[in-house]
Parts: structure tokens; C-alpha cells; sequence
DNA sequence: AGAGATCCATGACTTTCATTCATTTATGGT
DNA sequence: ACCATAAATGAATGAAAGTCATGGATCTCT
């Protein structure tokens, strides 16, 4: 059984040149070595030094074993400076999870900053969760979890880190685009683009056609914010999405936002996370950061 | 300090699926896992698992581990089975040093069938020493070595691998191509091509010119044996080889060989090793395929 | 809801093994 | 021949790893 003392023996004898240096060196008499090497030797039934006169000659055995030890104890060696690394929350793979389409602009917004400030930890985005968002924090899949929702449970926390209103995206040139805001019956002949979610989870229509009773002529799907908006642009529908978003499209995009309703509807974006990992620096430093990124100037 | 027991339970806990689990695979009790991880967890200042329910569930410090456990804890396992393979005379690098230029051929001819039998065993040739032959064999610099001096030293063993007859290589269409044999003064007017080492240890000076207090005309130093003998058949001088080599070069070259001298010189090869290196698998192996390869037909 | 089974944690104790101390043996240099 | 230096050895010791017995927590099944 070849164990770490034994290469770190084989190492130090090596760079000492003797038993005597290397015991110095580890902090051990030339006796503990002796007795040491002795005992491997007999484990491994083979001699890893021979006398030499009074100095040690490697066998083949014991030069083998001797790159062995070269090559494993650093691996070893850093492994301990990495683990205290996690220990102290400077390093870690961060799991992301989102449950928002839109918000991916947002986070990608967070995260460049994020892996400039922090070089030594991974970030992970995912999207898809056997078991919902919560599940997927609780059950350790992800970390923190970006989601319209703030289901409160216990041994979660959440904290909303920005207020939004979601608008109508219009084209530039749709009789819409000109109005202060739009009433549900004023989409009654409309097209409307959503992310493919189920209806009970898109505000635009809890908030919004369902109290009216009323809903779009149309109702297509799209997976991504891009084409969504090209579509928009086309004149061939039209979506709700946060406004700074439609604002930021806007300036490459021929659309324009409309409110929803007199009143606008307003939403709220929280960053979910597990109580117990509180005090992981790396994570508190990710909340901070994305309470502090502003997105519309 | 991260030991191999550490890495080994992070393996079998991981495997199992659990400490009980674990334990049976590494003929521990449950008791003595649960102290290690404890102990190992304080002297990294981290917790490796969290405890989740009744089971045990990495940490991200405790996969980082759990990822190096898998890299190194093979090579550990390897590692004792090629030492043993070493202990057994089965695997190791055979150090092959060479005081003599034509054996070179013939030492390919022993070599080839060699690594053929024992595919564990590396053949490294060795053709310069710092302190001669004899030296680098005292020094462990070699494990072998292959000369025409088998100087008797306590602690080597000489034994001759084959007997041949230094003959002159001339080429084909040159005056003494025809005779049985030469004498040294019949070389008076020729150019002699040897290797370049001293004189001295040149038999064709020591045992031919010499005694006849005779020389050649010029003196050519060449490295290599091919081009030594393109400079034969070329007509450019003459040069003294092995017998077997040279009638070998003549099926290729239009070269062909001439007795030296009315006895013809007669040479042995020696190969040369440590006494106690009796008994290593691999290095008996090789003198034994050393007596047997025949080298002319 | 309750009983039983399963799993991990813990403390006291025992055993094993690494380490030290004191000495001997071997080897080189002067 | 003598001294300095290096490795080996054996007995003694102490720390670490292991076991045993037990308790607490959690999951499953009826």
C-alpha cells in the first residue's frame, strides 16, 4: 500500500540526497525514515534503495515510485490550497438556475462583471428543472434561482433585486405605437408572441386579458428574445416584455413600447437562495452585484 | 494534510452511497469512517459532506476532492502493480552501452527479437562515457555493456556472446581483392578508414601494424559504418571490420573481404554486467538471447 | 400516527503503528 | 588508525485509527 508519506519520503530523499537531510527536512529523525522505508519495502517486497557505500541508490522500482511522487504530491499539494480556497468562498462553480426568459439579458448583464471581480469561481446558467425552480434549489441542483415568482418556503430566501414594467412591443409603425396605452379589447384583432410557457405563468394574461375576458385573435410561441422581436419589427405580432428591454431593442429594432393598461403593469424580478448558504462569499457577492446593476440608464 | 486513506473513503462513500455502504467495501465499521471524515473535515477547516436527510451529500470542497480521488487513486493502484511487475524482473529499462562500432549491428539483431519477447522492458543504447565502459557500469550509468576489453573487476561479470574474424574490407575491383590474405606492408600505400577512436584500441594497429613495425599510407577517421563503406567500394581506402559485417555490407556493396595477415585476426565480443544484478528476469533474458542469435548463415 | 428499520454521530476503550531514543554497524576521508 | 558521517536496529512510547455500544434523527410502511 503506496502511501503519501511514502512519496514524500521518496521525494525527500531525493532532493536531500540522504536520509539524514531528508529526515531534517521533514522534520523527523533518521530513524522514523529508516523504519519507514523498511516498511514499505517489505509491503512492496521489493528494495527501492540499495546501500551504496553509505549514500541511497534508487532501484528501478524506487525510480518509478519516485515520478509517481513528482507527479501525485503537487496534484495533493494544490489540492489543499484549492479546498481552503472553498472553504473561504473565493472559489466554486455557481448554478444558476432562471425561470424567466427575458430576464437572461439582465443576468448576462450581472455575470460579466461578476467573472471579472471573481476569477476563480464558474458560472453555471440553467433553464430547464425536473421539478420547478424551487426544486431545483432545494434539491442542491442550483444555487441561485432568478425567477418573477418569490414562493416562500422555509430554508429559502428571496429578495427582489429589480422593479420593472412590462410593456406591449409594437413595430414603429403600428397603429398602436402611437397611443399612451392600451386596454385588453384593443388587442382583440392582435397576434400575440410569447415565450413557450403555460398561459397561467405569463402575466400578460393573469394581469391583464384575464380580468377583461378578453385575449389575443392569435397566440404563437417563440424560444427566443431575438426573433421574437424581429417578428414584432415585421409587423407580424406583437409581446410583452420588460420595457427596459423593449427600450434597449428599441435603438436597433423598429419597435416601440405601449403600456399595459391605464396603470401599467408592474413587475418584480427575486434572486432565490438556500438560508444555509449564507456567509458564501462568492454568492453574497453575486446578490450585491445584482442589486447594484442598474439597466436602464 | 490529505492522505490517501482520505481520498479512498471520499471514493467508496461515493460509490456506495453511503457511510454504512462504505464502510462493508473497506472492512471498516461505520464508527471509523464517521471518525475519519470528522477528523479529515477539522484539519481542512471544511465540511466535505452535509448531511441531507440520512444521507450524505457532497459539499462543492468535497467533489473537488471526490474528482481528485478518481484521478490519483488509479495511478496509486497502478503504480503497485507495475512495482511488483519491476520486483519480478518482468518491466524495466534496460541501460545498454556500446565500447565497440560494428557491434552496433549486431546488437540491433538481439535487440529486435528482445522487445519482441518482453514488451515491459524499455532498451535504451548507450555510446558515449564520461568514465569509460567499466565506469558507467560501476555507476549504474548502464546495465549492460557490449566491448571487445573485458576488463576482470571484482564485482562485473565478462562473458564472450560471439568470436569473429576481423578481416579487411576492400573494394571489389582493387588489387588485393583476389589474394588470400595481406601483410601489413602490403598496405603501405593505402588509406586506412577507421572509426574514430584512439589507436591504441584499434586492433588493426595493435595487432597488425604494429607488430611489424608497419603503417598505412593515410589515416581517415569516419563515424558511421555505411559511410565508411561507400568510401570502400569507391575505392577511397580501406578499412578493417567485423568478417560477418562486411560479408554482409558485400550483398549490397561492391566490397568484399581479405584476410589480415596469414592467421587472420581473431576477436571476441564480450558483454559485461554488475554481479549483483544476477538474477533480474529481463537482464538474463538478454544474455541469453545474446549467445543464441547466430549472425552470419 | 406509530413502529420499525436504517443511517450517522458520539464517547470510551483498545490496538495498532509511527516515531523517538539510544546504540550499533558500515564507510570514507584525513 | 581514527574520526566523522550515514544508515540500521531494537525497545519504549505516544498519537492516531479502529471497535464497541449507544443515541438521535429520518424515512418507510402499515
Amino acid at each position: 500500500m503506496i502511501d503519501r508519506n511514502h512519496l514524500e519520503i521518496l521525494r525527500a530523499v531525493d532532493d536531500a540526497g540522504s536520509l539524514t537531510a531528508a529526515a531534517e527536512t521533514l522534520h523527523l529523525t533518521q530513524s522514523a525514515l529508516s523504519h519507514s522505508i523498511r516498511k514499505l519495502e517489505a509491503s512492496l517486497n521489493t528494495r527501492l534503495w540499495i546501500r551504496d557505500g553509505r549514500r541511497l541508490r534508487l532501484t528501478q522500482a524506487g525510480e518509478y515510485l519516485l515520478a509517481l511522487a513528482r507527479r501525485v504530491l503537487p496534484q495533493l499539494e494544490h489540492a489543499e490550497t484549492v479546498v481552503s480556497e472553498i472553504a473561504r468562498g473565493q472559489r466554486g462553480i455557481l448554478r444558476i438556475g432562471m425561470e424567466c426568459h427575458p430576464c437572461y439579458q439582465w443576468l448576462l448583464k450581472v455575470v460579466q462583471p461578476y467573472l471579472a471581480q471573481w476569477p476563480d469561481v464558474d458560472v453555471d446558467v440553467k433553464q430547464k428543472f425536473q421539478f420547478g425552480g424551487i426544486g431545483a434549489l432545494f434539491g442542491h441542483d442550483i444555487d441561485l434561482l432568478v425567477t418573477p415568482d418569490p414562493l416562500d418556503r422555509p430554508g429559502l430566501r428571496f429578495e427582489p433585486v429589480f422593479d420593472y414594467e412590462l410593456v406591449l412591443a409594437v413595430a414603429r409603425q403600428h397603429p398602436l405605437a402611437g397611443q399612451d396605452w392600451v386596454g385588453p379589447e384593443a388587442l382583440a384583432q392582435e397576434t400575440l408572441i410569447t415565450y413557450p410557457v403555460p398561459v397561467e405563468r405569463l402575466d400578460i394574461f393573469t394581469r391583464f386579458f384575464l380580468p377583461a375576458q378578453a385575449g389575443p385573435a392569435r397566440h404563437k410561441v417563440i424560444e427566443t428574445t431575438d426573433i421574437m422581436l424581429q417578428m414584432v419589427a415585421a409587423g407580424r405580432g406583437v409581446t410583452a416584455l420588460p420595457g427596459w428591454l423593449v427600450a434597449e431593442y428599441g435603438q436597433s429594432l423598429p419597435i416601440v413600447p405601449v403600456r399595459l393598461g391605464a396603470q401599467g403593469l408592474d413587475k418584480q424580478i427575486f434572486l432565490g437562495r438556500r438560508e444555509q448558504d449564507q456567509g458564501i462569499d462568492y454568492l453574497e457577492a453575486f446578490m450585491a452585484l445584482a442589486r447594484a446593476v442598474r439597466w436602464d440608464p
